[in-house]
DNA sequence: AATGAATGAGTTTTCATTCAT
DNA sequence: AATGAATGAAAACTCATTCAT
């Protein structure tokens, strides 16, 4: 026999997503299996293949959606100066990714377990993001404001110095999240030479 | 009936160490089977028994000896300057880990495959190579010419920046190691609050 | 694609005990493959841990389903004469026995294959059925209808003797199962010195 | 290089048999294995094979030799009347198998794991070893002495009582062997019905 | 929608044995 | 006589996936 109370259809679906977000993230996607996701939603392996095709196929979903999801609410930065588009790049990052280290940490560490196709998918999309902040110093090297060489590797460079904040950072630390926006700002600015006048 | 080639005793353990860093790199710790390896070193795979004694210790043995020789050759920075201290590190760091890539990734990939001794032996050589940075900082701070806050916070920052260079660097490629070294160095000479005197 | 043939849910399990229990009985715990075992049943290998968690756990089954059944079956004797209540143990010795002798030759030749915790609660088992013929010999000393010294090798001693039938005695054999009691019914009596009276 | 020490060649012959007796009767033939073999006598594995053909042959060399010397020991009885050649044979299998507590436990359990040539060598040995004290009770039994119906029976019952005492007898513990040959004894002889008398 | 039984291919590891040295 | 490197086969067990119910 099967469930003992009515359908659950429409919340069994996320509750697997969520597991799968877990238990990726806490021992890797190769180091995870579908029964191990089962036993954590509380049903049998086979019931999972009612919300996704294959294992391969969960993965990707979630990285998907945390890409949408990052590239939808990162800040537009139309008409802004480059130096509070800036701003508002890194405190976004930084608070975005602070409220899903889970999310975060898959899609740093899973990229390689993609299917070629669907790795081509996620690229595309990260680079993206990448691109708005390149184009926000290249605004700023333009208008005189940033006094950088390679806008292409000072976007990485900061993407990495922020992301890297996630391998410590926990809500509840010895530093709020605000004083780590603040102290990576400063970072930040200082490194693409806007730091010295604001003083 | 044994063999079907020739001995080859002093040569294979190296081999077996070099084909798991590759594939590890490559593909991923569990998604590299004995197997993968042997056939890489050109064997079968019971004979990687006579090299290690598991596939952890496989594992583990590259990840501590990658950096027992990043704390032996990094420098050593008695007696000097903490400008220049830091310059000194950052262009050890950016230069040693350009050069060994595939040891590189795995020790920052590979952390959560370790069985949890393993992992905290690792650990404690990783924060002994984050703590000599901490200190040119700290040395910077109270001489008046690092202006950042958190010592601790900014170590990692930088570390986390640095490293990820070998993200996209490749020898060869678009840019040369020195120029990656000098536009890293200005970001983070930049981001201590050390960056305007030059100007 | 899934199994070729119909489910057996209800039935594997006991298919699987059985062919272990024969198999285990010819060919010795460790001379047994799970493979063997599933080609036994009809299955593959893997479908054998749907059943057990694992090949020692499969042994230990039927260890203790064996002495649980011994255990629950023997006389209880109460209220019966020691010598009344020895033939009861000896008659039913031999008929259980006889009747399993898979079982049984297991019980005997496969307890060192026991992990050691496994291991203490078959010999305890085992000690509680070799308490009650001590009880039976201690009665009947006391009656002063046995002329046996130390009741603890007596016991042991009977119970070498009449386990040892199963090296030889196969139904349908040149004696029938009356007659094999008949005589180690006279040889036991006689060994715990209460043979003269029927002269 | 090999041995650091002169030529061993006719010492480690007997070493390794006296490792495999050891090992093989700890935890069974099929559970040890050739290197273990090797570890005990201190040697590589590949060395055990100037010594042995193969595994097998180990095995059925210790057992045709604890035959042997068995056969070659035991009482010949020629001109002792049956009650003196029975009490002779139960104290010789008592003190010889006393001795050689891993001859004998390999001797019964490990004969599944004999090729079926060597099984039947073996069993020959075996059936010999039966048949003499067989012969006792026959005499016995055509001098009226002892009142017994089925002598094969009774024999291999003997047999498995007296063998029995190897389950639990460790020479310093509670009862002497002389002790335990005079309970045995006792035993035996009432149960071939020849006990009453010498009370 | 979910179960539970099953498959077939895979995993790491062990092992008896061989043989050039 | 012994080593140490290697083989090829096998072991126990896991796993993603399928499917009748």
């Amino acid at each position: 026999m099967a469930r003992t109370t009515g359908s659950h259809s429409d919340i069994t679906g996320p509750r697997v997503r969520a597991a799968a977000l877990k238990l990726f993230a806490q021992d890797g996607y190769a180091a995870v299996s579908m029964r191990a996701i089962a036993a954590e939603v509380g049903v049998q392996a086979g019931a999972l293949y009612n919300y996704t095709p294959d294992k391969q196929t969960l993965l990707f979903d979630l990285m998907q959606g945390h890409m949408d999801v990052l590239l939808a609410q990162m800040p537009q930065g139309d008409g802004q100066e480059p130096l509070e588009a800036l701003k508002a790049f890194v405190t976004f990052h930084l608070q975005y990714h602070a409220g899903r280290p889970d999310e975060v940490f898959i899609a740093y560490m899973e990229l390689r377990n993609l299917s070629d196709e669907n790795f081509a998918r996620i690229e595309a999309l990260r680079r993206s993001y990448e691109d708005r902040l390149e184009h926000i110093l290249q605004a700023g090297r333009a208008a005189g404001l940033f006094r950088i060489h390679d806008t292409k590797i000072v976007a990485l460079a900061i993407i990495a110095m922020l992301t890297g904040v996630n391998t410590w950072f926990r809500a509840g630390g010895r530093l709020s999240l605000d004083e780590v926006v603040a102290q990576y700002w400063d970072m930040v600015r200082n490194a693409v030479g806007a730091g010295e006048l604001p003083r």
